[in-house]
DNA sequence: CAATTTTGTTTTCTTTGACAACAAACTCAG
DNA sequence: CTGAGTTTGTTGTCAAAGAAAACAAAATTG
């Protein structure tokens, strides 16, 4: 799907580099920049890259031909000096369809450079198994006026990042089993291109995997490169970055915490295991905890839930803060395991992080070895809901920024062969 | 310490590149594959580089100026065609020191490219905790012969590579804890530097982290790029390799997965919490099974258990399997967090490996998801008991390697200011 | 307003790898 | 044994990319 793929060569990181690699290196360093922070000075560019003044003129220069970042004459001043003109990303230079698929809703954007995000719609599901054709129809019905209404000309169509609520193979975009869906080896990717009739690439990954590189890129952090977003659904899923990647896996499977043991006592769990870390902390475990059971699970039940934790109703603050040191032993293990910074609590633990936030961090504290311990801050997510489709957006922008000069090279259409 | 250092920059990846870092880069791919393979043909070396023949001439000509590697005429034919030389690494043209602390026993050895081991040496120690400066002490004593019988000439001394069976901090080789060493902030690198009176480099890294770098390189199992090794020492230690990298997380103190929470009713662990993994299915629990709790604890027990379970003696038997479906169970969740091709088994799991394959296999199948678990090969460490070792020379050689030009920068020094 | 500082611009230079042409060294068919 | 075919090393040339230097421009500062 035109991605840089990393290689599984007969030896690792024995492949070669020639000049041309160089320059692409270099293209996609100042544009990660800029696509991160909006704007630069041509001096900060400098300084950030350790490049050359006038290499840094050049880039600029080309990444200004193809229409992807803009010079704006010099504007505050700094200090003594010659004004530096700052550089701006033009979001209108690539956009990119970004598509949500969640249990409780369905979500679609176009996104631009700089994750400027043209339009989007958002609606509420009920919580019933939709087959994945009933659900792709609803996408391209949101879709259609979304890419309509995009600039028709100068803007390059990158193509479709999809975040999906289960285990997807990213090499072909297969759903490979998604519980709370009800889906089953999906070829969701192949089946978004035909309904959409795009054919420009489509990229599909595990929703708390997109949601992490959101709050990554997106989060309002910069510095922070080691991240896990723990997303709490109707399942529980973690996303990993680990020196500002991804953590994949072989088939990017990797990331599916949730379904790691921690009490052999427990219940079993949709993934047909004994007692997984979802069992414990998650949505059934709140609702089971609050004698809620029975009751018809979608938001307005954890709606409700909130406005009785407001109210100060024991039985549901209990219940909260049970799940709450559930969550905090799964994110002591997450410490323990892979030494984050930063972990970032999305879905439902974001909605109630007032009330569990006491528990899961004495839980935590309590599991983790001190010395990681101490340097790992638990939080809120910064984005809330919208994480796991910004994240989205970011996966296939993040395929231009890898090869700015791309874009020139494939003629100027939309990628886009009829009407919706 | 004279590493190339993964920047935490503002922003990740937005360093540029130069030339001459690309040259680096090419001169490093070609050692590294020689380093892990012994020797190949320089036409080998241009298809898997994918650089021009006329580069990779240059380059193994500048390698060669270097000392670090050697043509040798051709032997055997392969085909039509004229022949391509067989560009072979100078095990001589590097040399570093290798040290491993373990719990049970210490061992130097000096090591050059292509993983050459010189000499080497091991010794028992009696299962009493050495303090810090009494345990250098040996190392130096080890270490002096093995040092004085390196080539005096020709051979560059990159530095110390060390393996040690506690947490410790990369960036200054600091033993920040090691319940089996009862050491607790220990200054090790700096402490090694100063008994064995070496200017270059010393690197000092996890036990278990390191076993996981040799099974990758030098485990024989090319083209495997995502593997665990779970060490069965006296504590439960986990390293982990993700797309040919070392994962270290923030401070190097990742892969600390022994001290996960897999069951919440176990016991009080060495690290102040409940039910780790290593409570569950390490040394201390095989023994508990096996009635030999009060036993001395050391090499000779867990021999005496060995042999017993050859004679089939059924309480044995129970106990190495009780501990092998224990193990399974985190296996599992390092599958489902990983999603990695390979786990490899050190220590004691590989002395027992055949008593508690099936165990292991079969509780790790019902743990993790389907997908992952298809692709996750559960093995015996190919290495045994090196592994650390191996490693930890490796770490050391990886320096020279991803930066050979370095080597003639420096006076041609060994490094080693006074005799031993 | 002059000195200083910082940065953009232009030109030149160096490094690096690619490429083409040629030579060398092998296999293989007859 | 010989010549065609194949593969690779060698050499010289070329193009691309970034660095460096010299100069110009545009700000601050006293």
């Amino acid at each position: 799907m035109g991605r840089v793929e990393n290689s599984s060569s007969r030896v690792a990181q024995s492949r070669g580099v020639a000049t041309d690699e160089l320059r692409r290196h270099n293209l996609e360093s100042v544009l990660t920049y800029l696509h991160l922070t909006g704007s630069a000075s041509r001096s900060e560019l400098t300084s950030i890259t350790t490049l050359n003044r006038s290499t840094i003129a050049d880039l600029v220069a080309e990444l200004t031909m193809l229409g992807l970042v803009e010079e704006t004459p010099v504007t505050t001043s700094t200090g003594p000096g010659r004004p530096s003109p700052i550089v701006a990303v033009r979001p209108e230079g690539v956009a990119v369809l970004a598509v949500e698929i969640a249990v409780d809703s369905v979500a679609v954007a176009t996104v631009g450079l700089g994750g400027h995000m043209y339009n989007n719609v958002r609606v509420a599901r009920p919580r019933v198994q939709f087959s994945p054709e009933a659900t792709i129809e609803n996408i391209a019905k949101l879709a259609g006026p979304l890419l309509d209404s995009l600039p028709a000309q100068g803007t390059y169509f990158a193509g479709v990042g999809v975040a999906a609520a289960g285990v997807v193979r990213r090499s072909d975009g297969l759903v490979v089993v998604s519980p709370n869906l009800g889906w089953e080896d999906v070829p969701l990717a192949k089946k978004l291109a035909k309904t959409l009739d795009i054919e420009r690439p489509i990229s599909v990954a595990n929703e708390a995997d997109l949601a992490a590189v959101a709050e990554h890129r997106r989060g309002g952090r910069p510095g922070i490169n080691h991240l896990i977003y723990v997303s709490g659904e109707v399942g529980l899923g973690t996303g990993v970055i680990l020196d500002g990647e991804p953590l994949l896996g072989l088939a990017g499977y990797a990331g599916e915490a949730g379904h790691t043991l921690v009490n052999p006592e427990g219940r079993k769990c949709r993934c047909g295991a004994i007692g997984c870390w979802e069992t414990e902390a998650g949505e059934a475990a709140l609702l089971r905890h609050a004698g809620l059971e029975a009751a018809y699970t979608g938001t307005d039940v954890l709606e409700s839930i909130y406005e009785r934790a407001r109210a100060g109703d024991p039985v549901v603050l209990e219940a909260i803060a049970e799940i709450g040191r559930w969550l905090g032993v799964g994110i002591g293990n997450l410490i323990n395991t892979f030494n984050p910074e930063l972990i970032a609590l999305g879905g439902m633990y974001h909605r109630f992080f007032e009330f569990l936030e006491g528990p899961a961090k004495e839980a935590a504290r309590r599991r983790a070895l001190a010395a990681p311990f101490a340097m790992a801050v638990i939080t809120k997510s910064a984005l809330g809901k919208d994480a796991p489709l910004i994240g989205a957006a970011e996966l296939m922008l993040s395929d231009v920024i890898a090869n700015p000069a791309s874009i020139s090279e494939v003629a100027d259409s939309r990628g886009i062969t009829s009407d919706h």
